[in-house]
RNA sequence: GCGCUCGUAGCUCAGCUGGAUAGAGCGCUGCCCUCCGAAGGCAGAGGUCAGAGGUUCGAAUCCUCUCGAGCGCGCCA
């Protein structure tokens, strides 16, 4: 869309000088703030190549373009080339394709067919899903959307952390205390159940050495196929999936592919195999390790325990391995804390070491923690637990839509209902989704409710907001007024019109930059960015009804309405994409 | 000790792959609702971009070092 804007300018600058246009068109950037423009051109690349001074290239491009007749003037500041675009020839350019489907705004051919395995949210069984996890499954799940929006074929992925001695533990504590079917079906929460046996099994591995040798017992049982152990496991897997769906629907997130670690577990014979063959395994202090020093590491990855069990390195390459052959996958995302790139980065060295073809495609996404306010201390702290309890996701989700309820039903209190309830989700969750996205993903996370519940300032209600009002005006405008296509882009000469225009063309660099770096925060900036913009063009029409859209003249409003539905759509399509549900009122 | 992430306004953060006078939200000050949604907008005050070198015509951005914060570093995942 960007390109549309540009081309003649660049065609342009670039004929007059006899260069490539690609080398023309990487120098645009935005004006320096307070100066007159839509795109500046620093002139001193240029001017080098041609041996001129800057400011001399800058005045003489100045009037070059000026006697173009492009729909663009141009001015020198010094050796830089101010551009300013007609708003009518922007209207014309991007409004035709937007009005045709808004969605063109978000949408890229990057990908070109390629295939992208997206592993994200990965709980453990056994555990609620706790507060922290909402980073992992909102920015995979942005991820994967906004590969899919770039031409992507996206492949999403949730790895349980299914299998390990964790199991062999709850399973001892189960049987120890004689529990049965008909305990766990009584429980009003059959994950707090299986969450509690557990901690009370730990406390009493600790006062009662033979506790820990009946969970390794259990543990081999489960690895061997034992009919009574599996059944248990299988138990307690299915109770712990029906509870992270109903977390995932909430959430409005999908999978492709359930996999996890227990579809791995008789898979590190082969691999094992494989690096014995090739040289690569050693022992070390009784475990069986891969040497990394070739590849610049001081220490080794650990592929076997001294007691022969597999370790997840050894689980995540026969998981990879399954991937590959299965998807053919282009590049391989991992979203996963950051304490865990040294995991990451061993196990990506041994792929190379066996020389995968796919080893260089591999990319841990990784995020910070989340770090919540706390009053007494008044500090931030981590959310691992709160009096000792995990601090749950679907808590915080429940709080955040309780407080959204109240608030819709303060400032539309016509809005009843299904209706309320259905607005009231959408909010209160958005709420704290887009808190988790709206910055850059390696940070951590600061989390307030009173901050990211607000519905001022740069939040997803605040987005929400802008959509609905957009609907709103899109709802008033007169059925005897002529209606979009009918509208005339050429009418369109506000500037404040023609930077919402330029606030949509930035999306598909912003989406772009989405799939290449894998940071959803370059879109949600974006987004917001073009929310401001749509809110400070509507708010003008506030004193002056000539500027409103729906203004006096039918042919103006038809084509302001036509911006409306643009900017509706661009909106909506990009609160998708990040995760967000964009209702038609709040 | 080694490695990773980070340090920008009172607070929370943007700053695209190096460009002009470093931006936004919150908070604070002053305006704007007989006005398409005030969950909004406009204006203002507020900064030695942790510090020191280096590369460059040009550095918040790239390189090195120092200081400070958080996290990780062998049989858990």
């Amino acid at each position: 869309m960007q390109e549309l804007l540009t081309a003649p300018l660049t065609a342009c600058i670039s004929t007059h000088l006899g260069v490539a246009p690609a080398l023309v068109a990487k120098l645009y950037a935005p004006p320096a703030k307070g100066l007159p423009g839509d795109i500046a051109v620093p002139c001193f690349q240029l001017a080098k190549a041609k041996n001129v001074a800057p400011p001399l290239l800058a005045a003489q491009l100045a009037d070059v373009v000026n006697s173009a007749g492009i729909g663009a003037h141009a001015a020198a500041a010094g050796p830089f080339l101010n551009i300013t675009l007609d708003a009518t020839s922007v209207a014309l350019a991007l409004l035709p394709l937007l009005a045709a489907d808004p969605r063109v705004a978000l949408r890229s051919r990057v990908g070109a067919g390629r295939v992208v395995c997206v592993d994200f949210s990965s709980p453990n069984i056994a555990k609620h899903m706790a507060f922290h996890h909402i980073r992992s499954t909102m920015i995979g799940n942005a991820l994967a959307l906004c590969y899919d929006a770039a031409g992507w074929k996206v492949v999403r992925i949730n790895f349980l952390g299914d299998w390990g001695t964790a199991f062999g533990r709850l399973i001892a504590g189960w049987k120890r205390e004689g529990l049965g079917m008909a305990d766990l079906e009584a429980a009003p929460n059959k994950v707090t159940f299986l969450n509690q046996l557990y901690v009370r099994i730990s406390r009493l591995e600790k006062e009662d050495p033979t506790v820990e040798g009946e969970a390794r017992q259990w543990s081999r049982r489960c690895e061997e196929g034992d009919a009574e152990a599996l059944a248990l496991w299988e138990t307690i897997r299915t109770v712990s999936v029906a509870a992270c769906q109903e977390i995932y629907r909430v959430l409005g997130v999908t999978f492709d592919d359930w996999s996890g670690e227990s579809r791995y577990r008789d898979a590190a014979g082969p691999i094992v195999a494989e690096l014995k063959q090739k040289g690569l395994l050693k022992e070390d202090q009784g475990a069986q390790v891969v040497d990394l020093s070739s590849l610049g590491m001081k220490k080794p990855c650990l592929i076997l325990r001294s007691d022969g069990g597999s370790l997840y390195a050894t689980r995540d390459l026969a998981a990879c391995d399954d991937r590959h052959a299965r998807y053919h996958f282009a590049r391989s995302l991992y979203e996963v804390d950051l304490g865990q790139s040294l995991h990451f980065k061993e196990w990506f060295a041994v792929a190379k070491l066996l020389g995968r073809p796919y080893a260089d495609s591999l990319r841990h996404v990784g995020h910070g923690i989340v770090l919540m306010w706390n009053d007494e201390t008044s500090t931030w702290e981590k959310t691992a637990t709160r009096k000792g309890i995990p601090m749950m996701l679907m808590d915080i989700l429940a709080e955040a839509i309780e407080r959204a309820r109240a608030v819709v039903a303060d400032k539309n209190p016509e809005i009843v209902g299904e209706e309320r309830e259905r607005i009231a989700a959408a909010v209160g969750v958005g709420a704290v989704v887009f808190n988790d996205l709206k910055n850059s993903r390696t940070g951590d996370v600061k989390f307030k409710f009173e901050e990211a519940l607000r519905f001022d300032g740069e939040t997803g209600p605040y987005l929400q907001f802008s959509h609905a009002r957009l609907c709103s005006i899109e709802r008033k405008f007169p059925a005897t007024h002529p209606h979009p296509p009918a509208a005339d882009p050429g009418l369109l000469t506000l500037d404040s019109e023609k930077s919402v225009l330029l606030a949509i063309a930035r999306l598909v660099p912003a989406l772009e930059r989405v799939a290449e770096s894998d940071e959803p925060s370059a879109l949600a900036q974006a987004v917001l960015s073009l929310a401001t913009t749509v809110a400070s063009w509507l708010t003008a029409g506030n004193h002056d009804e000539d500027l409103r859209v729906l203004c006096p003249d039918p042919a103006k409003a038809s084509a302001r309405l036509a911006l409306v539905r643009a900017a509706r759509g661009v909106l909506g399509e990009g609160l998708r994409l990040l995760g967000l549900q964009a209702p038609e009122r709040m």
